[in-house]
DNA sequence: ATATTAATAGGAGATATATCCTATTTTGAG
DNA sequence: CTCAAAATAGGATATATCTCCTATTAATAT
């Protein structure tokens, strides 16, 4: 993890995505900006540890993270992808959060971050934030809980068809196998088979190691209002 | 659903419940009173139905609730149960649900309504208001994430147990066995094999319709963490 | 009171998904 | 360039959970 001052922003090409900010979260706050450092990390580093206590609350720039829930039984489940705009630590900053949950980059990722006194002082007290903050929240209820009811009531094939068509680049399939299955919650096997059985009815036809999609015979299956 | 004006209050002994509002999200926003208005329902009435536009945002005063997603295939899911000091509607006060989901009373629900104008131009603009939504969100994204999670990562007979545990009253559980099915996300008739299993094991001992429990036995088998 | 709906109870069978392996290939670190 | 760690690939088997039935009993509404 590398840290930047705001000043060495201009060689990071950073500057639309802080000015972005700028005019959601801190439109009222802009002070906080004086307090702002930055935080770098390479994909795969540990952005946090489960029971960690944040000291700064972070806004990402760039990047895309992982956040997992740790169980009692030592499996883990990923309860989401963050990426642009996706804040870290609101629930530390609500206090409402006991421990933090074990966050992990996947790509390289910058965050603006804050520390968690100014945080508190400031926005707290800035209603244009906390509206935002409120939307924020709710749209991740919202996605969450769409997210784990659809999980439950639909088997894999509807979810995989839905999530191919969401992530597919110029009818490819590219996205990383092991990362489909952590946000699918199943296992590596199981996606397997299910991506071995599309190909056998012509959903999916293997271009190296990656797949060509059939947009339409995977249209039949997809879920509406899945994201 | 009948109406009540807040002045029949007296009668229905609802003003603890009224007083514990005003202390917590209406500390500075007493003004919404003037304009708030009693609904209550029966048990098993529809509260909202899926797409009904909100004109009130409300605050549960007494009784419980059950939130339900309506899923393309006709399935539905039970969201959460919801109960006193609960807000029903907070998202369309926010402005980010497209539509409602389906609420259906369990119990006679007593709510407390703000219509949905006032609320925005009052709740919206007063900090405190916010600070509590906020952290009221908060908490139903961790609730809700946690419930999700463990779903996906414990087998029936660990949620089970765990939430038997919970809702046990003097040793007994008596929870209907169909609320319980919804809950925990599984068939009524998996949560009856589990139940029997439970008694062979001698975890659970039928004493008419309800059970005893075996607690030193069911701890064995409890999730930590799980609410 | 009577009719209807919901809850309880459970048999039989199917299947979606997990677990546990083993190999090969690719990627990344030093 | 080399080695270790991930990712890809897939066989075999187990099982948690679902679906589809059919009764019986309890609750609720007319």
């Amino acid at each position: 993890m590398k840290k930047f001052s705001l000043e060495e922003v201009k060689d990071l090409d950073l500057t639309r995505e802080i000015d972005q900010l700028k005019k959601t979260f801190f439109k009222n706050s802009t002070a906080v900006m004086d307090h702002a450092v930055l935080f770098e990390y390479e994909p795969k580093e540990m952005v946090l540890t489960l029971g960690t206590e944040l000291d700064h609350i972070y806004f990402i720039l760039k990047g895309r993270a992982k956040i997992y829930m740790v169980h009692e039984n030592g499996k883990r489940s990923l309860v989401q992808f963050i990426h642009g705009a996706d804040m870290i630590g609101e629930l530390s900053l609500l206090e409402v959060e006991k421990q933090t949950k074990d966050i992990m980059a996947v790509d390289k990722l910058t965050c603006l971050a804050i520390p968690i006194a100014i945080a508190k002082t400031i926005l707290l007290h800035d209603n244009l934030f906390m509206n935002d903050l409120s939307k924020y929240l709710a749209q991740k209820l919202l996605l969450r809980v769409n997210h784990f009811a659809n999980g439950q009531n639909y088997e894999l094939k509807y979810r995989l068809a839905t999530y191919i068509l969401e992530v597919e680049v110029n009818g490819m399939y590219v996205e990383k196998k092991t990362e489909t299955a952590e946000f699918l919650g199943v296992s590596y096997r199981h996606l397997f088979h299910t991506l071995t059985l599309f190909q056998q009815e012509g959903l999916l036809l293997k271009k190296g190691k990656h797949f060509l999609i059939n947009k339409p015979a995977l249209k039949t299956l997809e879920i509406k209002n899945f994201f």
